[in-house]
RNA sequence: GCUCUCGUGGUGUAGUCCGGCCCAUCAUCUCGGCCUUUCGAGCCGAAUACCCGGGUUCAAAUCCCGGCGAGAGCACCA
């Protein structure tokens, strides 16, 4: 019996049916009208961390044509940064994500004194001036501090005072009975007399994030917040304030959390080296920073495409560089132009009868894009990485990539035909002598030397032949990804 | 400790709601081979996963119960 005769008999794989369905993102719900939030503190400029939800709230944003609003979350004068209002909005702009609103909330102090007087006259919010630790005890052990049980107007008129002086708390009433410590009653405002940097000393009393995140949230209009899990027990609170105020809530999403390997994302910390010039700044290429990972190469549909690709769901999940600079390299490959790059230059002298012409294309896969050229004239000096050269044998053929085949003899390298020879190592090499540093992120600088026409490429990602990606700056070079 | 989430290859993801087209999708990584004047790209192939244990069912990644594991929050930060 031949296999085809048993074929019928075997066990049929069953006819897949073909999967057309485009991967995409969940849908939302009530999708309508679509109002969403990127809301970052003004800390400093925006990093990889970041660029989760903006990529998600930018992606729900195209798919319903709904609105994007970029809100400024400055409520706590000691964690700003004064240049971060800027900087925040011009890595937005790098990433080509247009913020259809931009919202300060140190502008809306008002707004947020105007809803909690509503919540305090109707006994939902109290003021006390006990100080934190006796507070929380009395949380924790589920008891109400007396201040809690004053009636609204005494509240109302604690409050006005606070305004103006005092110390003191504005606290939201939840159920002291909850059996999660963390979601009984929580401070909306309190005071601090620092100077703030856009408002200076014309408030006292600063909402805190979970107070001003709802009013914002419902007097903007928003319809859908995407946030990491971390929001989780945020979002309950919030909650609290819609039900006070008689609000609709939002549709809320919550996705797992992002570690991030190797990677130091603390802007505070960062902020500290970069004083004590351990960075050079915040586009320092050892940083994660938005600026950082632009000046090394990375092109923003990379950031979109990955955090669109990783979806939603509330499964913790690990960052992986690897597949970021899979797409990063999917995305600039195809015409990305390429050079020879010679780390360690090993000076060899070339020995040939005839005039030799380099003939090497700014892309294997385009010649539509010209090539390099270059006459090579007999007793020319050849620079060869160190590491190639090591791995010389006396009388090796080797091949000069893009110009010619040729032995070793010592220092000298003898001309010995162009036509290539399948299986001899074939390596690059510079005739001149342009020196450039090669910069990695995890903190080594490589010196060498690289072909002599990078002037029209200065800011331009390129690949070193062999070596990787990069991108120039000078004379220098940041290493992309291989 | 209390409260709340979640467990599909190394990594990310599809499928889980409404059990059978799932001997489980796609990408990346790894390993072969082909191709190539780069250790890039391309092409072909291989390997690797439903946390564990019970139960329901003709049938379970999918439903139920119990373990185990991972993560988050418990600030007068955002």
């Amino acid at each position: 019996m031949s296999s085809e005769d048993l074929e019928p008999y075997l066990p049929s794989k069953k006819p897949k049916v073909e999967k057309i369905v485009e991967k995409q993102l969940p849908p939302l719900n009530n999708s309508d009208s679509v109002v969403l939030r990127f809301a970052p503190g003004p800390s400093g400029p925006l990093h990889l961390g970041h660029t989760r939800a903006l990529a998600l709230n930018n992606y729900y944003k195209k798919r319903y044509g709904g609105k994007l609003i970029l809100r400024l979350e400055d409520t706590n004068p000691n964690a700003i940064d004064s240049e971060a209002y800027e900087m925040i909005q011009s890595d937005l702009n790098w990433l080509n994500i247009e913020a259809d609103e931009v919202i300060i909330q140190s502008d809306r102090i008002e707004l947020y004194y105007q809803e909690i007087r509503k919540i305090i006259a109707e006994g939902g919010a109290y003021v006390t001036s006990s100080d934190a630790e006796e507070w929380r005890d009395l949380k924790n052990q589920k008891k109400a501090h007396p201040d809690r049980e004053r009636l609204p107007e005494v509240q109302l008129s604690e409050f006005e005072s606070l305004l103006v002086e005092g110390k003191g708390i504005v606290v939201i009433k939840t159920d002291l009975e909850d059996p999660n410590p963390a979601l009984r009653d929580f401070v909306a405002l309190r005071v601090v007399e620092e100077p703030h940097p856009r408002q200076s000393t014309k408030y006292r009393l600063w909402p805190l994030y979970n107070y001003a995140v709802a009013v914002d949230d419902y007097h903007l209009g928003i319809t859908h917040v995407l946030r990491g899990k971390d929001h989780l027990n945020n979002t309950l609170k919030q909650k609290w304030i819609y039900k006070y105020l008689g609000w609709d809530e939002p549709e809320y999403i919550h996705y797992g959390l992002v570690s991030i390997p190797n990677t130091n994302l603390k802007t505070s910390k960062i902020r500290e080296s970069i004083a004590e010039s351990e960075f050079s700044g915040w586009d320092d290429c050892r940083l994660a920073t938005l600026k950082g990972l632009a000046r090394r190469g990375y092109r923003p549909e990379t950031f979109l495409k990955y955090w669109e690709n990783s979806g939603l769901k509330e499964v913790d999940i690990k960052f992986s560089w690897q597949n970021f600079d899979a797409m990063n390299k999917d995305i600039i490959d195809s015409d990305t132009r390429r050079l020879f790059f010679v780390s360690d230059p090993v000076e060899f002298t070339i020995e040939t009868d005839d005039k030799l012409v380099k003939d090497a294309p700014w892309h294997p896969d385009k010649p539509e894009l010209g090539k390099r050229e270059e006459e090579i004239v007999s007793g020319s000096n050849i620079f060869i990485q160190k590491s190639d050269a090591e791995a010389f044998q006396e009388g090796s053929l080797v091949r000069l990539k893009n110009l010619c085949n040729v032995i070793v003899s010592k220092n000298k390298l003898n001309f010995e035909g162009m036509p290539p020879k399948k299986g001899s190592q074939i390596i690059q090499w510079c005739s001149s002598h342009t020196p450039i540093d090669l910069f990695y992120p995890d903190g080594t600088i490589v010196e060498g030397i690289v072909e002599d026409n990078i002037s029209e490429l200065d800011g331009e990602t390129v690949q070193f032949e062999r070596v990787g990606f990069v991108r120039l700056e000078g004379k220098k070079a940041f290493f992309l990804h291989r």
